[in-house]
DNA sequence: AAAACCTTTTGACTTAAATCAAGGGCAACT
DNA sequence: AGTTGCCCTTGATTTAAGTCAAAAGGTTTT
């Protein structure tokens, strides 16, 4: 989805009764925000729910040391910030503004009263929620359980199933970003896909990535292999 | 809660139209587990959503080489399974009895249909998915941000808010499974505490541990100090 | 009380990944 | 063309945490 012309057009608010499509249309602002820019800050009080229209936002935690780690890049018709409308009221995480970007805002009470009259609007909330609930499962499984190596390899296994492009995957992110998204540093990434590279499993052309082996990508991500 | 006795004492079940419940009641299914037993395993075709009633239940991810990693012990009152039931089919992570214990099942087409009926519960739901990705993106950080001391005292002090006992935290689980629950391994997490308490943070007897120095324990949970 | 079992601790060692530092490639701008 | 700035790579080193192995404490069983 490039842009969100119509709200139906947004996975969250399909069939939806259209005089719920109306008020929120009615509730909806929309905000503008460029590169970079801040949209919230973990710990800042929830005050309704984002919606990307246009661009990509990034959300993510940040250490004392500086180090980031990437949770989503939303691209849009995907929602965000809903998770303090629910549960208590604080941010739980940062966003912002991955490419300059637009984003349709509902307020918390206009929201919460569209999502107590359409259950259709209820249970298309609660798929986006345990959609995020099972890829954050697997980010904690990644996290904890395998080594970078896994991680990358699962990623782009990931990303060549996504896009249904056969074994070309094209990076949409800096190398930078995707290291962090994978729990790392540019440095240990760097070395990982050199290593890959060396042993045959894929070939890297700038932010294209050919997976030459994916049965021993697979393994890789299983843990069942290491790279030596 | 030592027991749900009525449905109605299930914060899940909270606020639900009397109709409601009763349908929930004529669906449900007692089910009794041993210590140990398995409930279900990551990628079985999830049928329908459960409730611990009494004792616990375990549910975590392991890696092929043994490592696992707790992401939940539940107590009574608590639902899982849900997941399956809103996104996709297959159970994200495996679940097993953590003590003997006893679980309310509700098929997926009743329950849902109770959704359906009932905007209370669908709120009650989202709120409960809502504060699991908040756990979850609390233990994302930890993981991905913070080494395991910082991770072991922001549990201590957890532990210790939630039970609101002061600053004496009495341990509810092995230190071998506190050791899953922090995504690290005993050996390590049995050194760590040794040197806590050498540096006067805690005092450890057992499964009792002393927090002598609550705020030296935040500025390591913060990652704004190391132990050294 | 002894045996068997499980959990925890400690020590010596290895390893994956982070850090620090420098250099290379590439695009944009002047 | 040359400079600036950014991103990526490479090398040397450090460090946190995992592995392997053994011993010490506890608890339950027989």
């Amino acid at each position: 989805m490039d842009r969100c012309g119509r709200l139906e057009d947004i996975p969250l608010f399909e069939d939806l009764e259209s005089e719920q499509l109306q008020d929120l249309a009615q509730i909806l602002k929309k905000q503008n925000f460029t590169r970079g820019q801040r949209i919230f800050t973990e710990g800042d009080e929830g005050n309704g729910l984002y919606v990307v229209d246009l661009g990509q936002v990034k959300i993510f935690k940040i250490s004392p040391a500086g180090k980031e780690q990437i949770l989503h890049i939303f691209g849009p018709g995907n929602p965000f910030g809903e998770i303090a409308m629910f549960a208590g009221e604080s941010f739980p995480a940062s966003a912002e503004a991955f490419t300059d970007c637009q984003v349709l805002f509902f307020s918390r009470h206009g929201f919460l009263e569209c999502v107590r009259k359409d259950p259709s609007l209820a249970f298309n909330m609660l798929a986006v929620l345990s959609r995020r609930l099972r890829k954050f499962a697997a980010l904690i499984e990644d996290l904890s359980l395998k080594e970078v190596p896994g991680r990358l390899a699962a990623h782009l296994l990931y990303l060549s199933e996504k896009d249904g492009a056969g074994d070309k995957v094209k990076l949409e992110v800096s190398k930078g970003h995707l290291a962090a998204l994978l729990g790392t540093i540019p440095e240990t990434l760097s070395r990982i896909l050199a290593k890959m590279n060396r042993q045959g499993l894929i070939e890297v052309n700038g932010s294209t990535i050919l997976l030459l082996d994916p049965d021993g990508l697979e393994d890789l991500a299983e843990g069942e292999v290491k790279l030596t």
